[in-house]
DNA sequence: AAAGCGGGGAA
DNA sequence: TTCCCAGCTTT
């Protein structure tokens, strides 16, 4: 008991002395020589990279970082922004109430002149929770508090080999990680503990050899580290079925707002049918397809909870009924959401 | 406490 | 296929 509790005490230094050396250059970051040298990293841009990363890989949301970066360069910015435009910058990234939340809490910081400083202000924010208002604290305003994710729960349940109930192992956890971080580089350990487990504490095949914290690891102990952590198994996807409309007329593609909550919520999407259960709903025709419609084919695609099959029709010429929004082809593509994208692709390919 | 909520890449 | 990714909100 007591070695387990002096190797964790040395974790702190090791850690970043490893991070001076080998921290991923990433465009939302001020490095460790940045940092020495005196820069300050932009709250805003810390924000805005934290809340993409929520449940995303880095690779995902690079180049929308960029893109946001480049169109809205400050909250202030981003504040002044309509609504759709942000929606449909989003498109593709997925978890859209992520985007509606973005700009309620731009508006809100925008008119209070600023972020909140603290982590307990930052989580009264839409949209900022106990991981991203830990991490935004701390790497943007120096605050010594922990940012507990994915990649930190898994490096710390095999720092500490922790088996049994997950839930409890969580808060086991957060506390020893809230004891753990060094006052004088707050977020500088959570950008190396996220790193970390981004690069050498990988959920499958760890690179024990290259890790700094060898020796204080339980599971590397036991030599079997990927047994960490003992998450319990996820719900199956159920399977769901529909049909889709791609009306076209001059160019352009009939499309409509969805409800502000749900799925895709607040997004642009195609007329779509009901979704069920019954396989055979791929062969109904959506809502609004006329006598001259065409099956082109089927979409698959997987929501986080669902596993959907669309038949997908298509059919030129105006709506009989009332009107709808017309979007041109390559600006629907741009501004819908993956499952929308892959029918309006199919449909132009047939 | 549990469910809802996207999308894509890796193994 | 299965897992998981810089999780949060609502019920």
């Amino acid at each position: 008991m007591e070695s387990f509790h002096k190797g964790l005490r040395i974790i702190p230094s090791r850690l970043l002395g490893w991070y001076d050396v080998h921290a991923r250059e990433l465009p939302w970051r001020t490095g460790p020589q940045a940092r020495a040298a005196g820069e300050r990293p932009d709250p805003y841009r810390v924000w805005l990279s934290e809340i993409m990363l929520q449940q995303t890989t880095v690779a995902h949301a690079r180049p929308y970082f960029a893109a946001f970066t480049a169109r809205w360069p400050s909250v202030k910015s981003l504040a002044a922004a309509e609504d759709d435009e942000v929606m449909s910058a989003w498109a593709g990234l997925g978890y859209y109430a992520r985007a509606r939340n973005l700009l309620k809490c731009a508006r809100q910081v925008a008119a209070a002149g600023g972020f909140p400083r603290t982590r307990a202000g930052l989580q009264a924010l839409p949209g900022i929770g106990p991981y991203t208002s830990g991490a935004i604290a701390a790497i943007a305003f120096d605050e010594c508090t922990p940012a507990v994710d994915g990649n930190v729960e898994r490096v710390m349940s095999r720092l500490m080999a922790l088996g049994g109930e997950w839930k409890a192992g969580k808060l086991t956890i957060a506390e020893t990680v809230a004891a753990l971080v060094p006052p004088d580089r707050p977020g500088e350990f959570a950008e190396a503990l996220m790193d970390l487990g981004a690069t050498i504490c990988t959920p499958k095949r760890p690179d024990c050899a290259n890790c700094p914290l060898q020796e204080a690891c339980a599971a590397y102990a036991e030599g079997q580290p990927e047994r960490y952590p003992a998450k319990p198994k996820r719900a199956q996807h159920q399977r769901r079925f529909g049909s889709v409309l791609v009306r076209t007329f001059r160019g352009r593609v009939l499309v409509e707002r969805r409800p502000e909550t749900g799925l895709l919520g607040g997004m642009w999407g195609l007329p779509t049918s009901e979704w069920t259960g019954a396989a055979q709903a791929v062969r109904e025709w959506p809502p609004g397809a006329g006598s001259r419609a065409a099956p082109c084919g089927e979409i698959q695609h997987v929501f986080t909870h669902i596993r959907l099959t669309l038949g997908v029709y298509r059919e030129e010429g105006p709506a009989a009924g009332a009107g709808g929004d017309w979007l041109g082809i390559d600006e629907a593509r741009a501004s819908l959401p993956s499952v929308f994208r892959k029918a309006l692709d199919l449909a132009a390919g047939t």
